[in-house]
DNA sequence: CGTGTTCGACTACATCTGTAATCGGAAGCG
DNA sequence: CGCTTCCGATTACAGATGTAGTCGAACACG
């Protein structure tokens, strides 16, 4: 939302959108292969998540079931946006530029851009 | 370089990229018209991206002129690498697809990104 | 030479972030 | 009905960040 997420925090909402709801607790297990934090770690980052509006949580018994409350689509969409705005005049020919001059793009990278914009001109 | 520079610090930045070395006063009056920071406030970020290794400062009497320790390709690069990096699982095209989709590219726009790839797959 | 000006250096302080421990209450076990 | 356990809530605390004031030294002006 207009709230921004923290680093860590994007571990945790990448959890949830692969999966919800789920409790604190496989929350942190799903992190476990990723991340060395304790359960109460996740719980903290869940909590700031819950207080800027990112994640919404149901209650089922004495506990909380979190979900995601924007797509990932959505939020992936604002980060990409920010970036290119900060970064390219809001231009997203230079960051293409940018990246394709130093990663050396795949073929397969290639066409498949390019049929994404022809797909968009028609 | 390694160490992140964080939003307020990257303004200061793109003044010196625009127009370097400059002393500090100068930073701040070409800030003027994009930030309502104080005078204080710029020498303080200054200090950081210094301590940060983000500028090199000369010595010009009894005051410094601060100019950039990296062009702005660089860091430019690098960033975009850490956000295709963390949103797209390192992929280019979904990042252009997810731009693309929602921002309406123009033509003139999709034509320079397909030149820029004609001219890479060559 | 004295005094106000100008610098950078140092200090300040609230908020955010990363990372976690503790506390009080509810639930379950015996 | 007690004791253990599990949970969210509260508290902790260092480092980063945004934003700025103060201090001591060097200069410039008169």
């Amino acid at each position: 939302m207009t709230e921004r997420i923290s680093d860590a925090e994007h571990e945790v909402m990448e959890v949830l959108w692969a999966e919800s709801p789920l409790d604190a607790q496989a929350v942190a297990n799903r992190l476990a292969d990723r991340q060395p934090w304790t359960l109460a770690t996740v719980k903290t980052l869940l909590s700031r998540l819950l207080a800027k509006g990112a994640v919404a949580h149901e209650e089922a018994g004495r506990k909380f079931l979190y979900r995601p409350a924007f797509a990932r689509e959505a939020y992936v969409a604002g980060e990409g946006r920010r970036l290119v705005d900060r970064l390219f005049g809001g231009k997203l020919s230079p960051l293409v530029a940018h990246l394709a001059e130093r990663e050396a793009l795949t073929a397969e990278d290639i066409a498949e851009i390019e049929a994404l914009l022809r797909e968009i001109r028609s």
